[in-house]
RNA sequence: UGGGCUAUCGCCAAGCGGUAAGGCACAGGACUUUGACUCCUGCAUUCGCUGGUUCGAAUCCAGCUAGCCCAGCCA
């Protein structure tokens, strides 16, 4: 145990260098009475997780690990008009997917309203709320502006006895929506406008996605959310920037609970993420304008989008590692993303050849009807993957962008005259192409060297560009997906305008090698020279694969405009 | 014109009075049967600005400036 104890430390003295500021406070506070630390996760089932939610998942269970603590997972369920129980599947599931466990530790806000309640007739019994009857424009109105004090509601000497009774019969349904709200009595001319007189219940008889009709008040978030805390005895309670403010209404909750547990609240910067709609209004009204195909659309940057994309657990959590957690607002360069991604993918993933844009080869020199299987590497990185087979035969695809009739300086692909490596085969010489009458080439004619075959030791002459191919007798018709980074036209439009950016997809009617038939949903692939590929969950089909391009590869090679 | 917060390289981000970590991006080069990967090399005499304290300041003090958040019976 004393053990135990020890190690913990020497961890967290290692962490004192590299670690965020909430690193920081949690060591404070473990130097104090504190020796195991609880965080939680609180979404409220509203719509689908993304990758800002990501960051707070890794961030919460995160800690919670380093310091031998617990993480929650809880549903601040607290407004019926906005949660449905399809959310909290997701959010389940997706924190699941993320790599994290709450084992026993699953909550839901609405299963404390009792207990919210009873704090709420103490409060009431101590003269610390009151019922208040305006409406709400008038109590915008006597809230007053950001510059001017507000003034008291003139409901807010009623007697105990009067509100004991009033805030009953709100809970009993005596009274419509709107007409009565539960409000703490703090300061109306307080410069932090969350704390005038701030609403504690609110009237609402539509359905709850647990309790179903047992309740028709409702806690708001800044009544309900430090008692959750307190009662689950969380001792840290992340949350983003925008509820710094409501801190000193946090803590007046917190104390006024009565109950022991003094939970500190810590804010961090929110995800931003350049090229990248983050905000959950926008994304969901995306699905319902039918812009995208639901919230697990690959463009889509929730998690369940980019899980269908391909994207990996591990990459998602590298990266929130890597974008580090401080309080300054901030954009993060896709390119960090994407290069998790490929980090992850580039020794797990098998590549294959697949070509997406293809254009014909004839080997005229190579026997018709011949076919020869070359053996290849399944990934030159992790030779743990072991090798296949893949056959060669005289008529092949390339990828169209891998041909130029006038090659561009140091294009090191075919062009007439030049001489490339096929990935596994032989070395080839274009010798001659054909074009339809559009001027478009339709066929590229090469010899092949026999003696350079892959494999054989040749080592007479190089040659600078390997192609990757596909033989057009064996080869699998399938679809492939590209997904261009930018989804919106402006993801950052300042009228808020969603357009789709037309090229945010491109589908492909492409050619696989035949190792890859029986391809599995959710396998992922390497297609060389070409990016990581995920065969689609929802329709690729047994004899039609369609794959997603999770992320391209990087490219030194400029084309000529 | 109230309150809160933030400001270190193109983008993130360490730094906590002893003389600017790291990652991404980018640019060169080596290697290469993926123009990928890998490997080298380069990339802030300077920390929003101006003063001050100090032998010494990104770090302390003062004053500015800029950006973000707050006036839901949303979270």
């Amino acid at each position: 145990m004393a053990e135990d104890k020890a190690l913990d430390m020497e961890n967290t003295n290692e962490l004192c260098s590299t670690g965020n500021f909430i690193h920081s406070y949690i060591q404070e506070d473990l130097g104090e009475n504190l020796c195991k630390i609880v965080t939680r996760f609180p979404p409220e089932p509203n719509g689908y997780l993304h990758i800002g939610h990501a960051k707070s998942i890794c961030l919460n269970f995160g800690l919670a690990n380093v310091y031998g603590g617990k993480c929650n997972l809880r549903f601040d369920d607290t407004n019926p008009e906005k949660e449905e129980t399809e959310y909290v599947e997701s959010i389940m599931e997706d924190v699941k997917w993320l790599g994290f466990d709450w084992e026993d530790r699953l909550y839901f806000a609405s299963s404390y309203f009792q207990t919210y309640y009873e704090i709420a007739l103490r409060l009431i019994e101590e003269g610390k709320a009151f019922v208040c009857d305006l409406t709400a424009e008038e109590m915008r109105e006597y809230r007053g502006t950001l510059n001017s004090p507000g003034k008291n509601s003139p409901y807010r000497d009623r007697s105990v006895e009067e509100n004991l009774d009033l805030f009953k019969r709100m809970k009993s349904g005596e009274f419509p929506d709107g007409s009565k709200t539960l409000r703490a009595k703090i300061d109306m001319s307080s410069p932090n406008i969350n704390m005038r007189d701030p609403v504690l219940y609110r009237i609402s008889h539509t359905p709850h996605h647990t309790t179903k009709d047992e309740w028709c008040i409702y806690p708001m978030y800044d009544y309900a959310h430090p008692l959750e805390d307190v009662v689950e005895g969380i001792t840290h309670s992340i949350c983003t920037m925008e509820f710094e403010d409501h801190r000193p209404l946090y803590d007046w909750v917190v104390n006024e609970s009565g109950l022991p547990a003094k939970p500190r609240q810590i804010e961090f910067a929110r995800l931003n993420i350049t090229n990248t709609v983050m905000s959950k209004r926008k994304l969901r009204a995306l699905i319902e304008e039918g812009l995208v195909d639901g919230w697990d659309d690959p463009r889509m940057p929730t998690i369940s989008g980019l899980r269908r994309r391909g994207v990996t657990p591990e990459a998602i959590r590298d990266f929130c590692e890597k974008i580090g957690v401080s309080k300054a607002n901030s954009r993060v360069d896709n390119s960090l993303l994407e290069h998790c991604i490929r980090d992850d993918l580039k020794t797990k993933t098998k590549v294959v050849m697949a070509v997406l844009d293809p254009i014909k080869v004839v080997i005229t020199n190579y026997p018709e009807e011949q076919i020869e299987f070359m053996q290849v590497e399944n990934n030159p990185e992790n030779e743990t993957m072991g090798t296949r087979e893949i056959p060669f035969g005289r008529e092949l695809y390339i990828e169209r962008e891998d041909f130029m009739e006038v090659p561009q300086k140091k294009f090191f692909r075919l062009a007439p005259g030049k001489e490339v490596r096929l990935k596994g085969a032989y070395f080839v010489t274009c010798t001659d192409f054909v074009k339809d009458e559009d001027g478009n080439i339709t066929e590229v004619h090469c010899t092949y060297d026999p003696e350079t075959r892959s494999g054989s030791g040749f080592e007479g002459r190089k040659v600078k560009g390997t192609l990757h191919w596909v033989c057009a007798d064996t080869a699998i018709a399938a679809e492939a997906r590209l997904y261009d980074s930018l989804m919106l036209d402006d993801p950052e439009d300042p009228n808020g305008e969603m357009v789709m950016n037309p090229n945010s997809l491109e589908v492909c009617k492409c050619f696989v090698e035949p190792s890859v038939k029986n391809a599995k949903a959710g396998d992922r692939f390497q297609f060389m020279r070409k990016g990581y590929f995920c065969v689609d969950s929802k329709e690729s089909r047994e004899d039609f694969l369609v794959f997603n391009r999770i992320v391209a590869l990087k490219s030194s090679f400029k084309p000529n405009k």
